[in-house]
DNA sequence: AGTGTCGTTCGGAAATTACCAAACGTCCGA
DNA sequence: TCGGACGTTTGGTAATTTCCGAACGACACT
């Protein structure tokens, strides 16, 4: 039989889990607590409960919902005769695909962008060595690749991806 | 033409990028620094180069140099009657993506890992409810499909896997 | 062994970030 | 139009992180 305290224990692997996550995003840990209690909630969390499971702040609180929010790991729901707020994890692996793949995209186009300018002024410059602009060339070549390549994935629901490629194997 | 201080204008755009690309996995700004230093090097950089060149002090310039190694994204080399180490930068579109791809990888597991210990801890207990367990349940099936997929697509070069994407689109 | 050159490690200072409490704006019902 | 319940924004503070200089250890050459 597992009592209260045993319950946070049970809480802490999730919440470790997606600290980590989290921190791998460059999001601080509060992101990671947040999501973490969420999928543990047995009903939609409002706010005010979100606080008083985490202990953080209503500021705080509110500002990484919103961060949980826009990178697709959190929804809000309207509860019947509720005005408040109420948050409900994400779990949709489509949705939770798409949405990690969108934001490594915006990621890779930036880095694209930047060595487009460095090519363009690179070329642009007498004195620089053949084997630089090779080099920028190939790194830009590469991830040309794997926008390329992250695009295509997108196109795909996880399942399709995974049999393509089993097959393709052989 | 162009002279010195216009080519630390076209160092900056490479720079940032590297700057950028590195915060995103959650690495601090001297890595990208030292990175697109060495991208636009005509040579291989020594450690006393590139305190030249960024700015850094050399115990800044040494940590993070072995943190640019570890991610695959440097590597030492040995020049001929010089005892020092030389940086260059690694630009194979195969090693980067395998880095890139390891990596990720490595954050992966350690979330199934943790997923895998609270599913069983949730269900030794009793009063947890099916809806809460279901959810983990599908975190869990998403990572494992993701991890799956991350290592099918580590088996194929990125032409491969571009053709073949392409070709499945029809 | 002694000396000089490298690279890493360590402790403290500076800068950045995360967090909180309070003030603020907004929406709804009275 | 007022009052109350919510959520967001804003300064200030505490904690973390980054970075530097100095000390240290390793290696080669004498």
């Amino acid at each position: 039989m597992m009592d209260r305290d045993e319950s946070h224990i049970v809480k802490r692997y999730m919440v470790d889990a997606c600290v980590k996550g989290a921190s791998s995003c460059g999001c601080c840990d509060a992101v990671g607590v947040l999501r973490g209690t969420l999928f543990l909630a047995d009903e939609p969390l409002s706010m005010d409960q979100l606080v008083e499971d985490t202990g953080y702040s209503k500021s705080t609180v509110s500002s990484n919902m919103s961060t949980l929010e826009r990178l697709g790991m959190a929804k809000r729901v309207i509860i019947q005769g509720d005005k408040r707020y109420h948050y409900i994890p994400v779990t949709d692996p489509d949705s939770l695909k798409k949405d990690m793949i969108i934001n490594k995209r915006e990621e890779m186009q930036s880095i694209m962008v930047a060595l487009e300018k460095t090519e363009n002024d690179l070329r642009a410059c007498e004195n620089v060595s053949p084997a630089t602009l090779e080099r920028v060339e190939r790194v830009r070549r590469f991830y040309r690749q794997m926008d390329r390549l992250i695009d295509l994935i997108s196109r795909y629901n996880t399942e399709e991806l995974i049999e393509l490629l089993e097959r393709g194997k052989g």
